[in-house]
DNA sequence: CAAATAGTGTCTCTGAGACAGTATGAG
DNA sequence: CTCATACTGTCTCAGAGACACTATTTG
């Protein structure tokens, strides 16, 4: 027996202008310092972990949650994966609406969101790499068979911007049709609130809400 | 900033009889002092977290891991989960064939495969009870998209048994015709060995061993 | 008017489930 | 023989995808 340091490290998805992208800070401190890493922080003495993920989001990124989607995703603790010493780390998985640009935090030099295509993979601190890469997979799996895709949207969206969340995230082109009806009569996937777009290019879109459903019944399916 | 135990607890999960049953372990000392547990410990200073994980099972069981399956859960940190003191756990879940008995460890007074259905959910030690549903949980679902059941059988098996796994851990009846048809025609789920079984009651089954897919397409559908 | 986006209708194909029917062993 | 289990064939229905078509806006 012995006792380790314990983190949270967030893995926070949004989508801009059609990009997947991630938020990412900039460390100022050894170890790794200058590096682009995955915010997150030592979680407290009497702190759940959940919490510590929830706080460490609004600190270090100025991000409340409020509309989004944050899940525990998995835990990293290889002996060597912090130089400092033994740190294992439990990896959150935060999707949120496209917001306010971020603020960086106490521990952050600077805060700001990276298309995924262009983080540099190889140059993030830790295993930051690694629990990213896991995040985006969950991400891109969970679309599937749950309604998380209306959480990267406002309170209020239209069928086309919610296909254009799946068309990021799995970087795939869906026909607009089908995924209009399958969105529509998938029970509790999403709910019409009466309101309509108005000043976009073509027709007026009505406006959805998100639905009560945690499971989809039937799924919506990747392209092959 | 603190420092806290890291502890890994154990899912084990086999079919025993046509039922669910999960390993336990009788704890031999405070806390819990003579309250079934999951198997579980500290882990190593220089150990990696499945690491820990594998090694618990052995020691703590007698069980090797060979030709099963072991993925990590979730992690629990709640503050006062462990009267000792702050203790965040890794869960992980096994799925084992049904195998010779257990045999208690260091730790533990005893340890012993109880029937889902018996256990005794409220009398867990620390928050297992909680650990033991998500890993059943996942353990469901995962039958669903994953080739997972085959690891509830010994290498080389009958569609019967397969069968027999899917209506233990999901409690329903499946109709074995069918059933026997999806397998059999999913890639990659199961390939045949040429060989059948013998002296069993009923027409000869060939035996079949696990196949190379680590996803099912199409995937089983549990009955609505 | 054209261009763009929203939404509907309809056809075809795949696969799930119901279930009849056949095959081959044990007792 | 009967009984039990393994396997195959066939029908029907739901849903995915392709894509023609209509609706309603901006410019």
């Amino acid at each position: 027996m012995f006792d380790s340091a314990v983190t949270v490290d967030l893995v926070v998805l949004t989508i801009r202008r059609d990009a997947l992208s991630v938020l990412l800070v900039k460390r100022g401190a050894p170890p790794y310092a200058g590096r682009w890493a995955l915010p997150g922080g030592f979680v407290g003495a009497a702190e759940d972990l959940p919490d510590a993920a929830v706080r460490e989001l609004r600190e270090e990124t100025g991000v409340h949650e409020t509309a989004g989607h944050l899940e525990q995703l998995a835990s990293y603790g290889a002996p060597d994966r912090d130089p400092r010493g033994r740190v294992v780390t439990i990896g959150y998985l935060a999707l949120l609406a496209d917001l306010p640009v971020p603020q960086a935090g106490t521990d952050a030099a600077e805060a700001a969101w990276h298309r995924l295509s262009d983080v540099d993979r190889d140059r993030l601190a830790f295993d930051h790499e690694r629990i990213l890469a896991d995040g985006v997979e969950r991400a891109r799996a969970k679309l599937e068979y749950s309604p998380l895709a209306a959480a990267f949207c406002p309170a209020e969206f239209t069928i086309g911007a919610l296909r254009e969340v799946y068309e990021a995230v799995w970087g795939t082109a869906l026909d607009p049709r089908n995924f209009h009806r399958k969105v529509t009569t998938t029970p509790g996937f999403v709910v019409p609130t009466g309101r309509w777009t108005t000043g976009e290019r073509g027709r007026p879109a009505q406006l959805y809400r998100r639905g009560p459903a945690t499971l989809l019944h039937p799924p919506m399916l990747r392209p092959a």
